[in-house]
DNA sequence: CTGTTAGCGCTTTCAG
DNA sequence: CTGAAAGCGCTAACAG
């Protein structure tokens, strides 16, 4: 059917080992046989098979990235950085959806032991490091955007703490001291750590955080986001002693809260000051323009990338590395409170 | 270092084709030897190496979808409906990005050359077809969301032609005859599938186009897509006879229009009606909301993976199939005048 | 029911 | 500089 290296070989009228040099540009050919075999290669329509390649040489050139989906703006921008990265570097990236899953986690890590990919980077883990920790002996691991408890393993990601940080202090800064803080449903460390800060600039403040001001979007995988931000509304809505600020963990929850206050009237950020996270173009586009945190994203995907290609390089045992990213407070509309005209002025 | 077959087999006193036998669960093993069988797997956490099965059974359960970029908000519905669909059917998909370019491309279908896929779906076409066709002898290929003239395989796509008739017919129905058209920049017959719609709409109402009114937003891969609407917008601006109706090939462009003409003091009906395409949750976030023309998204990436697989399965060679999904529009408040309260009201 | 054997297509010593 | 041969890990006849 499709040519093999030993068609190859028969027509050019040379071994097979010839023929493999040529393909690896390895060790040296004669002119003339190169020559021949490049010419029955032509002929012949030859791709090296990937696959046999593949087994004999004890590697891939893929390389795994495990992300919830990829239908989230954040992970689709990074996944696609990564893509390119990789692709840079002579490895093809597999993009793997989790889905917040376990098991599909899992299933993807076995793609270590599998041989299907020579490393793979986690950019959302549910499971324990115990369990992911099994997998190391079959390759590289590195922790992208996330952390876990006892990880041995390079982790690349922002300064998730002082994200939650300069947030808060930007509120505080504006006078609010009745600040609700929403975090993403999913139980992964990067929520933990922006509270983290989050509560670290409250105190410097002197103040108490109210734990009914804590909300949690519970359901990740319900779409787009927006209708999470809606449903937040309805809730702070219904408070007696509503938050008079919010800290989300996405823009699109932002974008819900401000779209369904102002259909209730409310002025945002007179009403509500509503900080969001990941600074995407949507933040810029909406009225109010929507203050927000700032994730370098393209840097953290490269960098996850050109590490994880390190450690398949070295084939060392890893160990515990932090590689951080600062994050940036773009400050608009959302938080700024204008002059409202009373009838004394 | 990993566990072999052949370590299974001598650990448990059996030979590798007996191993071989349970792990495929194919044929009959006694009971006593499975049980052992099973037992030396766990002990040497044998996990069986998935190149070395795939250089055997040439098949390797992966099929690649290529996109333009996962960035991409349809794009990333559509990947993460096909991922989903495809994982449920055995099979691992592997997301590819061409990011417009040609080369990408045929970098991609060669995976079916090197063996590395089972087959491909293209979702996004730059090469002409006498290019892609000679990758059809290694395997199959089917279009999903995209035609290419003379194609000879299966073609999973929505009507973009009468996606393009019913947005024109609707802002007709509306009154307007000054009607803008927008495709992106991309070369594909999408664009032209709906503007061919477009144009008989147009002709149904005994109008003709004037191709002042085409416009086409030259960089698709500008990023957000929110930044071409506003360009778009400026150019209609500065027309001595600007249309009172646009429609375009995206939500994100038609929201960059609107939230720009916005700012000019425009009315987004009244001023100037704006049809987007997609029916993204933005739509119906934005103010005055969206109408657009809904895609059944993850309808066609199932079809598309289910086709895919099927052809794989049987091994003949394809043929042109057409597999057309209805589109639907979604009529909002961007298209529906309002009662413009005048002096004399 | 089970083992032996022969490859899948490629690379890499090892002699020549 | 080149070829023969071994083998990566697995499966599938084919005998027994």
């Amino acid at each position: 059917m499709t040519a093999t290296i030993e068609h190859v070989a028969k027509l050019a009228g040379v071994s097979k080992a010839t023929v493999s040099r040529v393909i690896n540009g390895v060790s040296t050919v004669s002119e003339e046989n190169r020559n021949k075999v490049k010419k029955a290669m032509k002929e012949l329509n030859f791709v090296p098979n990937l696959t046999a390649r593949n087994l004999r040489n004890q590697r891939t050139g893929n390389i795994a990235v495990v992300v919830p989906e990829v239908g989230n703006a954040f992970f689709s921008r990074l996944v696609q950085s990564m893509a390119i990265e990789a692709e840079k570097q002579g490895y093809q990236l597999l993009i793997c959806q989790s889905r917040y899953k376990h098991e599909q986690e899992v299933n993807y890590l076995n793609f270590l032991k599998t041989k299907q990919v020579d490393g793979i980077i986690l950019a959302a883990v549910r499971n324990e490091w115990e369990v992911i920790e099994t997998y190391l002996a079959s390759g590289p691991i590195v922790l992208c955007n996330e952390t876990v408890q006892n990880a041995t393993v390079p982790v690349i990601s922002p300064n998730q703490e002082y994200g939650g940080y300069i947030a808060a202090k930007h509120l505080l800064e504006q006078g609010h001291t009745k600040i609700a803080y929403c975090m993403g449903g999913d139980d992964s460390k990067t929520g933990l750590l922006r509270k983290k800060g989050f509560l670290k600039a409250i105190q410097e403040f002197d103040l108490i955080f109210d734990e009914k001001y804590y909300f949690n979007s519970e359901t990740p995988q319900t779409g787009s986001g927006f209708e999470d931000g809606r449903v937040l509304f309805y809730q702070i809505r219904n408070m007696t002693e509503p938050p008079t600020a919010i800290f989300t963990g996405s823009d699109e929850v932002a974008v819900g809260i401000i779209t369904e206050a102002k259909k209730f009237g409310w002025n945002v950020p007179n009403d509500l000051a509503v900080i969001g996270f990941d600074n995407q173009p949507l933040a810029s586009i909406i009225e109010p323009s929507l203050t927000t945190v700032d994730q370098p994203i393209d840097l953290i995907a490269q960098k996850a990338i050109k590490v994880l290609i390190e450690k398949i390089n070295e084939g060392t045992t890893l160990k515990y590395e932090n590689y951080e990213f600062p994050l940036e407070l773009i400050i608009r509309e959302s938080t700024i409170k204008t002059r409202i005209p009373t009838v004394f002025s």
